[in-house]
DNA sequence: GATGAATGAGTATTCATTCAT
DNA sequence: GATGAATGAATACTCATTCAT
């Protein structure tokens, strides 16, 4: 049984960081990094202006952390899945999508994904980031699904290059969409329905005949 | 032969509102909206600052002119293909594809597209706009060809709500990745094979069998 | 029976300024000289804006113009009024104040008036010329109208130091109220009443008894 | 003995609004409203401009708040001087115009006084508030006191509609003169003077007889 | 640690003025 | 003479950042 033996407010005051970080992903996300002003985030994280300088050096050393902070909790998870899985091919893939897109609904990683598709071209280093660090390793991540596939003859024959693009771009489209244009249409997507049909028709595509 | 009888300023004058919204299209898709700077809007076009107000009342109004003055012309094209044509639906698919593609490659078309995922939440009546005018006549489009395809007994049964955006994302994602992450990749996406590569996959995964 | 010579174009050209210089003298009145924008008053003569620099160097050329111009020509009239009059100075007070009150039906005198109120700490030369040429020489002539008064016995003693100010104020009152707060007013002065009930108490404040 | 517990910043704070008031007050009066840049203003009230925004929402709302903060606390005073008087009407004249000219004395009423007839058109939702709040109202004192006067049999019959702003006016102008022509004439008016006389000539104008 | 008043660099926008036609 | 497209200096306003308390 451990026993805290920090004070409250040594507790918050380690706790003020994600609060902060919270707040300030939701508002880029919606406004994006130039309209953000500094003083709403520290509104919506109940604190004053002065006090994110106590923790981010600046806006572009904020923006960065809540980039970093959203996505390195989640990178490592799936990896794993790929090199353990026993079944089949097909069930993995089944698996890994069904993995992806529960952590999608957390609003997060779906946020800086559009965060980044907006930004990258204003902050180039950390574009290169996410870049090695979220689309590099899932692509990776999806060429050793396919190669696993071929080799075990349930998958034709792929080309590797673009394959895993074409094959995660519906995904990530569901995560861009949901900070988008969402609003404008008539009937919001089932997500389920979404997956489910996602799977079946690029199942189809993969699979021999 | 036919003699111009316009002063040269005049013709100048003529020519100046696509000289602007081109400059400004290239500037917003790299920078954004907000990043954007009207002076540098002014001297990529060759004009000063207050130039642009004669054209264009507000930075508002000239983004707004810069999405509607892109969109517009492209967007009547591809709909009577489909109403028109004569072969098969798979064939019909590739064609559409193809076409959807070659259009793609002036940079125009893939910019705004990612300007407006990207500042869509920032101009809610201008997401509108394009939600209606390009999003939703795609996916119209879209679902006619799958119609067509299923009513021949060439392609599976597909649910409609959400297959659209399922097909089409490949294509929108390659949209956005030559306006985003690119430069960060060691190999350029080969157009060709990407293209070929979805129609492979895609195709398989719709028709029957 | 005189012919004119001049083609009607060249006549318009001599009177173009005139034009123009009701179309400032209107705009400055209402807007004020830096609210003024010369556009609007290049529309309203119905020229070109850069027709305006054909004939003033630039607006403060402009806008003394316009003050010149009006009040020039309608200086040096009661002038001589005063030196001529043959009757009792009763009469001819009411003969004056009478003829001012017809000067000022038109709107132009006014108009500058009120102008010239808002913008002489902006225009200390403009201002020097009109205290000079109008509101020194007003007084002159009512100093003058006051001794006649006071020599002839009609007038008590008056300190001829204040009294020009003080007897001249109604009026000039009654000049500024046109271009400021009439629109605020549930009833319009009517003109005549404020006239016959200025003459009426001021004579009666000045004469004898 | 009070001991003030704020820190030196909170009671700069406070006072801030009336130190900008005062800069603004002073600049508008001199260059009118729209000649005054709000970085003057500032420079004046020994801030940076910015610090301008932390307390007026803009420059409009800034010279609504000059007006309003210069007027209010000199409307109520001398209202009830004329319902509590008690010796005669002409003696209750003489008690408020002297009132009246001492309030002058401080630059601020006359300086408000001075912009309001110059900006009125530019602003009038503040004409109206002016209109209402300190000409009606100063109006309706004096209508009092002519009725008073009438009623009492000291003042001879008078035009109601009318005599208001013409026994106002000699003040109104003194109030305008100090902040336009004065620096042009080569003797400054004798503030006493010009009321002792102001007084007299009016007073025999409303006496009867 | 936390605050929020103050700062001033940076941008959108206006408008008097110029000048090629 | 007349035009109106183009210019760019000037100014209102914003907001990231600092720092005294």
């Amino acid at each position: 049984m451990s026993i805290c033996l920090k004070p409250r407010w040594a507790r918050r005051k380690d706790a003020r960081p994600q609060e902060l970080l919270s707040a300030a992903l939701e508002i880029f996300v919606e406004r994006g990094y130039a309209a953000t002003r500094l003083e709403e985030v520290a509104r919506k994280a109940g604190v004053s202006k002065g006090t994110l300088y106590l923790y981010f050096e600046n806006k572009e050393e904020l923006f960065k952390a809540v980039v970093r902070d959203t996505i390195v909790p989640n990178i490592a998870q799936a990896e794993q899945l790929i090199s353990e899985f026993q079944g089949s091919t097909k069930e993995l893939f089944i698996e890994l999508i069904t993995h992806w897109c529960e952590q999608i609904s957390a609003p997060n990683l779906a946020g800086i994904c559009k965060l980044m598709f907006a930004e990258a071209s204003n902050f180039p280093e950390l574009a290169e980031f996410y870049y090695a660090e979220v689309i590099n390793r899932n692509e990776l991540m999806i060429i050793q699904l396919l190669e696993r596939g071929m080799q075990s003859g349930e998958f034709r024959q792929l080309d590797l290059s673009v394959m895993p693009k074409i094959v995660t771009a519906p995904i990530v489209m569901l995560m861009l969409w949901s900070n988008t244009f969402s609003c404008c249409e008539p009937h919001a997507i089932v997500r389920d329905d979404y997956v489910r049909s996602y799977i079946e028709v690029i199942l189809a595509g993969l699979l021999k005949n």
